[in-house]
DNA sequence: TGAATACTTGAATACTTGTTCATACGTTTA
DNA sequence: TAAACGTATGAACAAGTATTCAAGTATTCA
């Protein structure tokens, strides 16, 4: 037996249609999951990095060719680039003094296809 | 015929791979998409709005019944839908003084399944 | 060894954004 | 018509963020 008080007091107003509120939440995945999956979005949603992934879309690349290719100062390339590494996103390989990207995750591009899907509609 | 020392003097660096920098500059989406790309996932990068937009794959919702779901106020709630429906991915319908959300394209489900995907790896 | 180069990093700054609060709007109902 | 209710909205504030600048590390090569 749920206590709705706090619930009602903190919205402002009475639940409407309780059956549904319930169902709703008993199908609602675990918050953590919501968490990380909105985490992950953040991360998409910036298009320096949009342009990043999806130049490493099609070819490895090092620091300072993504900051030719994109006409942006190597320091902002790296500060992004140290995001995506934490999002899983995309990996590096050192070669000498240079260090080159790559995708981490192969079917980023499906996730960004299905997003021009919605965008093209 | 480019000129390629504005590229170069901004980044502060020398163009390394040039071919390769040419190739997937030739394979960039336009501008314009990745900047609406990056648009889109911006909107989904906020844990309310995942939740909101979660709870209406379930189900058709009212405001009110949204904020007491999610433990909120319904002026937060509002604010958000706002936001979901210039992104084109929430509509309404009113029905009296209450006002019913619902999803506008039912394939953000498929988008949010491939963003678990990868949280989940 | 020392200069040059590719990259990283921390601090600072300008900018964006989510929530709250107060209030306004539109509909229902007494 | 007035009160009640569900919703919307503008302003304000706190928190977060992308870029720049200046300095640092690591590697190459003359």
């Amino acid at each position: 037996m749920v206590d709705k008080r706090n619930d009602v007091d903190r919205c402002n107003c009475n639940v409407i249609h309780e059956e549904i509120v319930n169902r709703v939440k008993a199908k609602m995945p675990m918050e953590e999951n919501l968490y990380d999956l909105a985490e992950l979005f953040k991360v998409f949603g910036d298009s320096t990095r949009i342009k990043i992934l999806w130049a490493l879309v099609e070819a490895e690349m090092c620091v300072c060719d993504i900051a030719v290719l994109l006409n942006m100062t190597q320091s902002a390339i790296s500060h992004q680039l140290r995001v995506l590494k934490q999002a899983r996103l995309v990996k590096y390989r050192k070669d000498g003094k240079i260090v080159f990207y790559s995708l981490e995750d192969e079917h980023i591009k499906q996730i960004f296809d299905q997003g021009l899907i919605h965008i093209n509609e």
